[in-house]
RNA sequence: GCGAUCGUAGCUCAGUUGGUUAGAGCGCCGGUUUGUGGUACCGGAGGUCGCGGGUUCAAACCCCGUCGAUCGCCCCA
C-alpha cells in the first residue's frame, strides 16, 4: 500500500551493558592478559565455569539477606520450571564445581578464571550489571601460607599493570568463627543502645548486616563506629596467631600493606583475612580488587569443611587505570598509490605478516590519499608502491629511528622477488 | 531502590529573552595542488535536536512522562 513502511527501530542496548571498543578494549585486553600472565607464575590453573547456575548455588552461599542475592541477581526459571541465576560473582560457581567434580583430589588447588558476571544494580562509573571479574582461589588449604601467597599474586598484578602506586592494600581479620560471632553480638549490642543516633541506612543494616556499619560513610554515624567494640579484643589465639603469620609473611614477601580494623566483606561466607586494594582515583567505586578467607562456605553447600582464600578485581575499573595501555603500535603501513600496485601490495603485506611484522595495508580510496593515510596511522616504517610513467616505483622510509627491527624489514624489502 | 546533573551530525561541542531552511571543528567520501611527500585549497554525504505527550500563532529551547548516561547514596569488584 501507499502507507510509508515504518522503519525498524534499532534495538537499544540493554541497561547497565557495555560495547567495548577502542583504546577501552585494548586497555581491557591488557589487563586480562597480564592476568594470564602472572597467574601462570604463580602456578594457578585456568579453569572454565558456566555462566549460569542452580539459584541455590549463590543464595546458599552468599546469604539469603544480603543485598546481592535478594535483590541484585538475575533469575528466572528454564522450561523444565526450575530456578536458575546468571552468576553475580565467581567463588560461589567454583566452590560448587570443587565439590560435584571431586576436585578435592587436587587440594589444595590452586584456579583462576575471568570473564562477565551479572548483577542488577543502578549503573555507574566503574559499576555495570553485566561486568567482567579477575578471580583467583586457593581451595583446600588453611594455612596462611595461601592467603599471603594469594595477597603477593594481587599485589604483583597490580605491580604490572603499572597502577600499584595509586593503590594500597588494606587488611583486616574476622576472626575464626567463634571469634567473629561474639564480635558480632558485642557490635549489636553497642549499636543498639545508639541506635536512634545512627543514619537511617545505618538502623536498617543492625538489623541486616551489622558489621557493615562499619563502613558508613554518614558522619552521623562516625563517633559511634569509632567507640565500636574492636574484632581485637574478641579473637581467640589461634586467630591471632592466624593473622599474624599472614602479616608477617605479607612483609616478607615485601608486600606493603595498612590495618583497617573496620573493614569487612559484604557476603557472609568470609572469616579470618579479609582485604581490599583501594584507589581514590576512581570516585565511589574505589575498590578495585577485593577477597579474603571462606571457610565456611563449601559447608553451606553441603560439602565438608573446606578451608579457602580467594579474590576478585573487577576488569573494567583495572582498565580504567590502565588507560592508554595496551595498543600496539604499527610497525608497517603499506601504501599502493595506484591501483595498479595493489596486487604487488598485497603480496607485499602477506609477507611481512608472515614474517612476523604487524602490518597495515592501504589500497582503497582515492589513491591520491593512500600515502597521507598511511602515515596517520603512524607506522615505524612507510612502504610505498606507485606508478610513474609506466614504470613501477617503490620505496621504503624508517620514519621511526628507534625501531628495533628495521634492518630485518629492509633486508626482507630488498629480497623480495 | 533514593537524590542531582545531562542528552543537538560518527566524535567534541555552539545554538541569544521560544521566531525563517539547526551550525562549527575534527573525522569520513570525492576533486585539485604537492610528487618522496603527514601540505594547502575546493566540494560532498551525514541530524525525525534521545523518545512520547503537553503549552503556544510558533518549541532544540518551557512543562510532564519515559529511556539512557554521568555524579553521589545504597551495594560491591
Amino acid at each position: 500500500m501507499s502507507k510509508v513502511k515504518t522503519p525498524a527501530k534499532t534495538p537499544q542496548a540493554i541497561r547497565g551493558t557495555q560495547d567495548i571498543f577502542g583504546p577501552d578494549a585494548e586497555a581491557f585486553a591488557f589487563v586480562v592478559e597480564t592476568f594470564e600472565r602472572v597467574r601462570k607464575l604463580y602456578r594457578f590453573r585456568r579453569v572454565e565455569m558456566p555462566v549460569f547456575e542452580k539459584t541455590e548455588v549463590f543464595a546458599r552461599s552468599l546469604g539469603e539477606t544480603t543485598d546481592v542475592v535478594s535483590k541484585e541477581m538475575y533469575s528466572f526459571d528454564d522450561r523444565g520450571g526450575e530456578s536458575l541465576t546468571l552468576r553475580p560473582e565467581f567463588t560461589a560457581g567454583i566452590a560448587r564445581a570443587f565439590l560435584t567434580n571431586g576436585w578435592k583430589q587436587h587440594a589444595p588447588l590452586k584456579v583462576a578464571t575471568h570473564g562477565p558476571l551479572f548483577r542488577y544494580e543502578r549503573p555507574q562509573k566503574g559499576r555495570y550489571r553485566q561486568f567482567h571479574q579477575l578471580d583467583a582461589e586457593v581451595i583446600g588449604a588453611g594455612e596462611p601460607q595461601a592467603d599471603v601467597e594469594l595477597l603477593a599474586m594481587a599485589d604483583q598484578l597490580l605491580h604490572e599493570l603499572s597502577i600499584a602506586d595509586g593503590v594500597t592494600l588494606q587488611l583486616n581479620t574476622l576472626g575464626d568463627g567463634t571469634s567473629r560471632e561474639a564480635w558480632r553480638a558485642a557490635l549489636v549490642e553497642h549499636f543498639a543502645s545508639v541506635r536512634d543516633d545512627l543514619s537511617e541506612d545505618s538502623q536498617e543494616r543492625l538489623e541486616k548486616n551489622p558489621l557493615r556499619i562499619l563502613d558508613s560513610k554518614d558522619r552521623r554515624d562516625q563517633a559511634h563506629v569509632a567507640s565500636a567494640p574492636k574484632i581485637d579484643d574478641f579473637l581467640s589465639g589461634e586467630a591471632q596467631d592466624f593473622f599474624g603469620a599472614v602479616t608477617s609473611g605479607l612483609d616478607a614477601a615485601g608486600v606493603v600493606w595498612t590495618r583497617n580494623d573496620a573493614l569487612v566483606r559484604g557476603l557472609d561466607y568470609y572469616r579470618h583475612t579479609a582485604f581490599e586494594f583501594v584507589t581514590d582515583r576512581l570516585g565511589a567505586q574505589g575498590t578495585v580488587l577485593g577477597g579474603g578467607r571462606y571457610d565456611g562456605l563449601m559447608e553451606s553447600l553441603g560439602g565438608p569443611a573446606t578451608p579457602a582464600v580467594g579474590w576478585a578485581a573487577g576488569i573494567e575499573r583495572l582498565a580504567m587505570l590502565c588507560e592508554g595501555r595496551g595498543a600496539e603500535s604499527l610497525e608497517i603501513a603499506i601504501a599502493a598509490e595506484s591501483n595498479d600496485r595493489n596486487a604487488d601490495a598485497a603480496a607485499l603485506t602477506n609477507l611481512f605478516r608472515r614474517e612476523g611484522f604487524c602490518v597495515e595495508l592501504f589500497a582503497s580510496g582515492s589513491p591520491r590519499k593512500r600515502y597521507d593515510k598511511a602515515r596517520k596511522a603512524e607506522p615505524a616504517i612507510m612502504i610505498s608502491l606507485d606508478m610513474r610513467d609506466g614504470e613501477a616505483t617503490h620505496g621504503l622510509s624508517v620514519l621511526n629511528e628507534g625501531y628495533a627491527r628495521a634492518k630485518k624489514a629492509q633486508e626482507i624489502f630488498d629480497n623480495r622477488k
